[in-house]
DNA sequence: GCGACAG
DNA sequence: ATCTTGTCGC
């Protein structure tokens, strides 16, 4: 009882100064050179996510996506846990483990084109937020969509869907907010490897048409939930049972 | 020095 | 992230 999910991968981080130390290994490791694929080149899409219980449990989930139709074309989910308690900066080694472990159960679509976090690149104190640590993992062109900026400068971009404005940190800049919606809160995109920012920004904006967010992270996050919220009631009577199981789309 | 800080 | 009701609007 309790393996934690950090067992799975070799030499994973415990500690806080051992997270930090492989952080400022990792950005050397990033891909950032070159424009990556482009909006003609990208067929698949994957995003990710995680959601959590209130005990250390946690589901992870994979989906991928047609990036033309949005069609979704695999899924996959892992059942598990972990011990890395969320830290502001480290938030990889909390999340993703259990992402590695949901996407090796992608049985149909297991190297997508572009993968796509819910979070941040290199818009990072270290420039090794989660789709660089993920980018690095998979070897996969990988980019970070977040929600709310944190440590960061910008300028509101216009109101328009398609509007930007550069992400800066002490004058250098590490991604944009991107407006997805007119007159809503813009995303903050930044990369994590193999893919340039102008194209992240381009796919995020194909991905995201009708909501705020991309469709790759919506539909990663309800698989997500949807899943913790099933296991929920699977364990009430089966205490333990399923840990650390994949589970592919039929 | 202390707190805040993606999810 | 998660805990939570109704409510306004396409």
């Amino acid at each position: 009882m309790g393996e934690s999910t950090s067992a799975e991968l070799p030499d994973w981080p415990r500690t806080e100064a051992e997270a930090v130390a492989a952080q400022e290994r990792l950005r050397e490791a990033a891909d950032l050179v070159g424009p990556g694929p482009g909006p003609e080149q990208v067929r698949t899409v994957a995003g990710v996510d995680v959601a959590y219980a209130d005990d250390g449990g946690l589901v992870a989930a994979a989906v991928v996506l047609d990036a033309a139709t949005l069609t979704v074309l695999d899924e996959a989910v892992h059942v598990g846990r972990t011990d890395f308690p969320y830290v502001p900066g480290l938030l990889a080694f909390r999340e993703l483990p259990s992402v590695m472990a949901a996407l090796r159960g992608l049985s149909r679509h297991p190297r997508p084109d572009v993968v796509v976090c819910d979070g941040y690149g290199v818009a990072h104190p270290r420039r090794a937020g989660l789709a660089v640590h993920l980018g690095v993992l998979t070897g996969l062109p990988c980019f970070g969509v977040a929600k709310t900026p944190f440590l960061f400068e910008y300028a509101q971009p216009g109101h328009e869907r398609g509007a930007w404005t550069p992400l800066t940190i002490g004058g250098e800049q590490v991604g944009r907010a991107l407006r997805t919606r007119a007159g809503v809160k813009p995303v903050f995109v930044s990369v994590g490897s193999r893919i340039g920012l102008d194209n992240a920004c381009a796919l995020t904006l194909r991905l995201a048409r009708t909501y705020r967010q991309p469709e790759t992270t919506r539909r990663a996050d309800r698989l997500a939930r949807r899943g913790l919220a099933e296991h929920r009631g699977r364990s009430a009577g089966r205490e333990g049972s399923g840990e650390g199981k994949v589970t592919p789309l039929s």
